[in-house]
RNA sequence: GCGCCCAUCGUCUAGCGGUCAGGACACCGCCCUCUCACGGCGGGAACAGGGGUUCGAUUCCCCUUGGGCGCACCA
């Protein structure tokens, strides 16, 4: 029987939930659910300087909200501090690790002598075989490994393959800081131990890395868990994603209108596949997940591409369902949107849904193809609008206020035949009608059908209001 | 500078020695149609370069080039 699988996702809360961070949680999540795991919450915030209780806020509502739910409570890895220096200690006791006494002034200066030499800039290991005894005094020690001074470390990786590392590279860096609290190296192996992780899934910047940790695991004499080093997302010029490019927090493209489904599935077909797949649920992808699938070079995020798969799950979803989403978004966007008008005219929202559906790329969209139906009426004519309008869509408004006047029966059916007939006494069709309508009556020039809409919605008497402005 | 990783259409990718190099997004036509979408059909578009290995390389190896990551008492 093998033992469980067990994957973490460790994020340390210093920002927002980074999308690309995101993508990695969802590979850890979608490992350990395939294989009917475990998948771990580890919060990094060592770092007392840049972390905050709102990075990890952020960080458990934009799993949250792409449903990657871990198991058991977050470990905030700063309350296990002390057992981290009891890892240090104990690597001290078994030979594996030393006092250094070094100062800031002579590291600064073994670096700048290395790059003289044009070596890398490393520690030299003054105190790796001194005598305890020649320690300055009043002067707080840090705790250094003690890494191989010849042969090779090699990261067995599920995605990168046997990658091999020259200890003569690696330097004795320190795992213990001189006031006694752990550095990531040390932290990360301890917890990663202590919590009985099986598979590391992280970003491949952690790869070497990954060889220092390994011989911290091998000092304490640890079972190595599995790696698997995936490759980072990039902008869509290839360097690294940046906030000018998309690195907007998981929480941003909620805000933007994208669906959860629709995030998972396209950040899951980033880096990942499975044969010629490209539209799946979180479900089969779990179903379809493995290590093998991963793809070893980065990928650029493409936000045509988002709005493409995006669209794809507005068109999918039940009105109901996308009705929450659109008053839960604008609530949370808040600005310019009618919150109200949304929520008073929620049924006849509904009934037009199946009709917007089909136009919008994001919920923002549907949000602003749906503003005709509640907008206050008369609705004032965008005068930016108004002026792009051409001098015959004016005269045809005119024309249509005249039409209306004369109308006595406004029934639906009766509106409809007098547009109708109004657009072929001018000899135009229906359409070249619509369109001009439809942007005096929302100030903007695109038209989501609109007499099918308003059909649909019984809203007959905003047509008769066209005439007003 | 040193070390490590990566490299198929513009983008995401399939491919795991022999394929007309496939799909998706985007783009361009045509169709559907009262507009805009949606949908359908069709089109252009790629193996970074050079050496090997092999009967045969997109596929395996090496070099070059180009990207990326790491080299802190940050994580």
């Amino acid at each position: 029987m093998p033992k469980p699988v067990i994957t973490r996702f460790a994020p340390s809360p210093t920002g927002y939930l980074h999308i690309g961070s995101a993508r990695t949680a969802l590979f850890s999540w979608a490992f350990a659910r395939k294989m009917q795991g475990k998948f771990l919450l580890r919060i990094e915030d060592t770092d007392r300087e840049r972390s905050t209780e709102d990075a990890v806020q952020a960080i458990y509502d934009g799993l949250t909200w792409l449903g990657l739910t871990w198991d058991g409570a977050p470990t905030l890895q700063f309350s296990r501090a002390a057992r981290h220096a009891e890892i240090a200690n104990e690597l001290l006791k078994r030979g594996q690790a030393y006092h250094c006494y070094c100062s800031q002034d002579e590291l600064a200066q073994m670096r700048e002598e290395a790059r003289s030499k044009g070596l890398p800039p490393r520690y030299n290991g003054m105190w790796r075989d001194r005598d305890p005894s020649e320690a300055p005094r009043g002067v707080a020690p840090v705790i250094r490994i003690k890494a191989p001074l010849a042969g090779e470390i090699v990261v067995h990786d599920h995605v990168q393959g046997e990658v091999v590392f020259k200890t003569e590279n690696l330097d004795d860096f320190i795992i213990l800081r001189s006031d006694g609290t752990p550095t990531y190296m040390l932290a990360v192996v301890v917890d990663d131990h202590d919590m009985g992780v099986t598979h590391i899934i992280r970003g491949d910047d952690h790869l070497t890395n990954a060889a220092r940790q390994i011989i911290i695991y091998n000092g304490m004499e640890w079972e190595v868990p599995e790696m698997a080093h995936i490759p980072l997302i990039h902008g869509p010029d290839g360097a690294k994603l940046s906030k000018r490019h998309g690195a907007l927090g998981v929480g941003a493209y909620r805000q933007l209108g994208y669906l959860p489904e629709a995030m998972i599935n396209y950040l899951a077909r980033l880096g990942w596949s499975h044969g010629d797949d490209e539209l799946f649920s979180v479900d089969q992808m779990v179903d379809w997940f493995s290590l093998d699938g991963l793809n070893k070079g980065a990928a650029r995020f493409d936000f045509v591409k988002l709005e493409n798969v995006n669209g794809h799950y507005i068109r999918e979803a039940k009105p109901d369902y996308l009705y929450t989403v659109m008053v839960d978004t604008a609530r949370e966007v808040g600005r310019d949107i009618d919150l109200a008008g949304l929520t008073a005219n929620k049924d006849t929202v509904l009934a037009a849904l199946p009709e917007l559906q089909p136009r919008a790329k994001t919920v923002l969209e549907l949000i602003d193809l749906a503003r005709f139906i509640y907008a206050v009426r008369p609705i004032a004519l965008d005068p930016a609008a108004s002026e792009q309008l051409t001098p015959e869509a004016r005269s045809m408004l005119g024309g249509a206020k005249a039409v209306l006047e004369e109308l006595s029966d406004w029934s639906v059916p009766a509106i409809d035949a007098a547009i109708r007939a109004f657009a072929e006494s001018r000899n135009m069709k229906l359409g070249k009608v619509a369109q001009p309508l439809r942007a005096a009556l929302i100030g903007r020039t695109i038209s989501p059908g609109i007499f099918e809409v308003m059909v649909l919605i019984g809203k007959a008497e905003s047509l008769a209001r066209i005439g007003d402005q």
